[in-house]
DNA sequence: CAAGTATATTAGAACAATCTAATATACTAA
DNA sequence: TTAGTATATTAGATTGTTCTAATATACTTG
């Protein structure tokens, strides 16, 4: 049980910035749905517009989704798709390998 | 986009337990190493008897690890294996398949 | 340009997490 | 039974997180 304090650091930071439902919901929408705007996510998460806005952008300071804009509005998509092994394995969506 | 409140709530609840360098070198620990004193733990952490303690509750708590007495200490292990995969995910230790 | 739509940012209150220091409990062994 | 070792629990200060409300920015369209 060696503790490199940076590694544990850095990959703790990650797994809090994933450690909030909203977040959660969002980075695995992005997985199914690909790309979204900020608009969508507030109707179906039934959450304010800012509240939307400051989770992503936790998520985009992690670098875990990326923002495009498009004329008005502002498209989300998953930047890091390594994380998503390790999503289905948190939702137990076991692929028989 | 569904947001089933429970689930997300659910997930990333153990995702905050996780979320701590302490707690996740812990886990990763018990992991190699099948079996741990709380004395060890405190040596190889440089981190207070109290710290490591309370940080092991949560772990417990969470049903991540289980406790058996033996003696005049305490045998902290994994409990809940299912989280190996996830945890090797994390750390990128990309078995081949 | 003015109004509307989409989104971001900021401030601050409310709440949660973490650490330290002190104390409590349980076991062991002289 | 007393001292020592191993661990847990508690209280409280400190710090971090999250939400809401207000405001700012950027684009679009009449």
């Amino acid at each position: 049980m060696d503790y490199n304090t940076v590694l544990y650091q850095e990959k703790s930071e990650l797994l809090k910035v994933l450690a909030h439902p909203i977040r959660l919901c969002i980075v695995r929408g992005l997985m199914q749905k690909e790309s979204c705007n900020v608009t969508y996510m507030e109707e179906c998460l039934h959450v304010s517009q800012s509240s939307v806005s400051q989770h992503l952008s936790k998520l985009k300071a992690a670098g875990i989704v990326k923002c495009i804009r498009v004329g008005n509005e502002n498209l989300y998509q998953i930047a890091d798709k390594s994380l998503q092994k390790l999503i289905s394995d948190l939702f137990e969506e076991e692929r028989k390998d």
